[in-house]
DNA sequence: GTAGACTCTCTAGTTAGGGGAAGGTAAAGG
DNA sequence: CCTTTACCTTCCCCTAACTAGAGAGTCTAC
């Protein structure tokens, strides 16, 4: 299968299909006399894969982790569940510091007239030397 | 004031400090004879006022945008309370995606074993096609 | 006068690709 | 068989916001 189906496949655009070949993702046999890319069905579930990984914040490092277990027969899913668990923690870390800083924000707008007047809070907070977090 | 004390009056590195003068943020005056950078209280005022910004979440394009209206004795207090509601509407749909995110893993997580065996929900919603979002 | 702590510029690397050019190839229509 | 069009290839530069390090010049203190 040509690289434009299989990126279709798997729902990425050609590009991202390309460069997963350069960075030793998945890597189709490549036609010696045209250099053309040819993807089998275990490449398409592969890209699939990492496609689904991504969406999910993996990390193309962790993705290459997670792939490695997709392939080994003899996985135990207590390392997947580990990584996962991983990735969940470090989301709700970054929740907690937008949060944070939402709020801060909101509290600076809050006190804000938003006028044609020049004074505003908002600038009065960041040229203070109050760190925001 | 010499780099790397102004870097310790703003929080912020030498490099980053640096940075700033290269893209035209904060650019003080500089010896031509010996290269030096010499900052001046109001350069220094400058630096952690873009630092506080930057903290803020706000890009470096805002914080050029916002460090103007800063210096612009003729502001209306309007304008920057419009880029902070839209930054923490931007914020907003991060924290949206985000906690999708988290909890489409954390069902995943709940449903698979994390035991020695080798089958695994996790990997299972990965190879599928079914998007995560 | 020299050691050590600073400073400078410059290059390259980081994440995960996107844009576009120049040139070869495949498939379809006439 | 030939041409057009669509597709493929590699290559290089661009993104954000720095960080690391090399090699060389400068400042300060003893």
């Amino acid at each position: 299968m040509n690289i434009s189906k299989a990126a279709r496949q798997a729902g990425l655009t050609v590009k991202t299909v390309r460069y997963y070949d350069t960075i030793g993702i998945v890597c189709p046999y490549q036609n010696p006399q045209t250099g053309y890319r040819d993807y089998s069905e275990r490449d398409i579930a592969k890209l699939q894969f990492v496609g689904s990984a991504r969406r999910f914040n993996f990390s193309i490092k962790e993705c290459r982790e997670l792939l490695s277990l997709y392939e080994d027969e003899n996985r135990s899913s207590e390392t997947v569940k580990a990584l996962t668990m991983q990735k969940i923690s470090d989301i709700e870390d970054r929740l907690t510091d937008l949060t944070r800083l939402r709020d801060k924000l909101a509290h600076l707008a809050s006190v804000c007239n938003g006028d044609s007047r020049p004074d505003c809070p908002i600038l009065d907070a960041f040229s203070s030397n109050n760190p925001p977090s």
